[in-house]
DNA sequence: ATGCAGTTGCAAATGATTTGCAACTGCATT
DNA sequence: AATGCAGTTGCAAATCATTTGCAACTGCAT
């Protein structure tokens, strides 16, 4: 009874230590947000939300996932003119290789960026609180 | 006549190449591009632009900031929950490290985040178009 | 100097996200 | 189990960034 997997009831128990209350829309959202492989936006978070729960609003997930974010339970990716995109804060820290031609987000993971990334901030004289590391790239065609 | 220094002139050499035409507000608009040292976004430049020329309309600035971001010659950084910032595409690339207490924005360049993009790109099967590397930290206090 | 396709300014449209507000509901307390 | 009320919600309207339709204007090739 204890898997290493991600579990609504884990997204409660931070919730509840953040001092919020755990509502049925919100479990709901929770619960998509369990298990999401993907890097879904407001929208469509929202309508997975409706088809399990008819009466859940967009401005609830907004709310909701700002109060996420802010305890650091999901991250947010900025994308230049569109939605913001969410995905669960859990596990390694990876980063994004995003297909220009469909959009695809491809997570990748290296540990030399992360020291890098500590090397450079130190430099600076910065504390680093997090970072972003995206690569926009087009497949390579093989011939 | 061919200092490494970029001049509206420039721009205006790669709009014609591009093939549009050299009007009165982009002339405007390229010359505060020419002196620009920050990261603006399409408001304030609307506003600098202005105060040069009072006939200059917002709408034209994102025309033509979409028009230079299509010809290569600014990169549009896209942050959550802001505007668009703006900066010419001149010379080496760099990265940019964010204060997250005061929003500033600090340039710094790193020849092994540039080799680290390649190797990563290269293994995913992907060809590079371009980078964006992002630390947001915070001002380590001398202690 | 002339013509017209490329541009512009303006206002209205769009898209994403936030917010005011009155009704509702967890949940700590009886 | 019933009570109270601060935290939440849904809805509609507001806000912010950006885009677009359109008629008037203007580079620039001729």
């Amino acid at each position: 009874m204890n898997e290493p997997e991600i579990h609504t009831t884990d997204y409660e128990a931070a919730l509840r230590e953040a001092g919020v209350r755990i509502t049925r829309p919100r479990r709901v959202i929770l619960g998509i947000l369990a298990d999401m492989g993907d890097h879904p936006d407001a929208m469509e978070i929202f309508q997975r939300a409706v088809a399990i729960d008819s009466g859940i609003s967009l401005s609830t997930v907004y709310r909701t996932m700002k109060l996420l974010e802010g305890i650091g339970a999901i991250h947010r990716h900025a994308f230049a003119g569109g939605p913001s995109r969410f995905e669960p804060a859990v596990g390694e820290h990876h980063d994004h290789l995003i297909d220009i031609d469909t959009g695809d987000v491809i997570e990748f993971q290296s540990d030399k960026i992360e020291e890098l990334q500590n090397e450079i901030a130190h430099r600076l004289g910065y504390e680093i609180v997090h970072h972003r590391f995206e690569i926009y790239g087009r497949k390579r065609k093989k011939r």
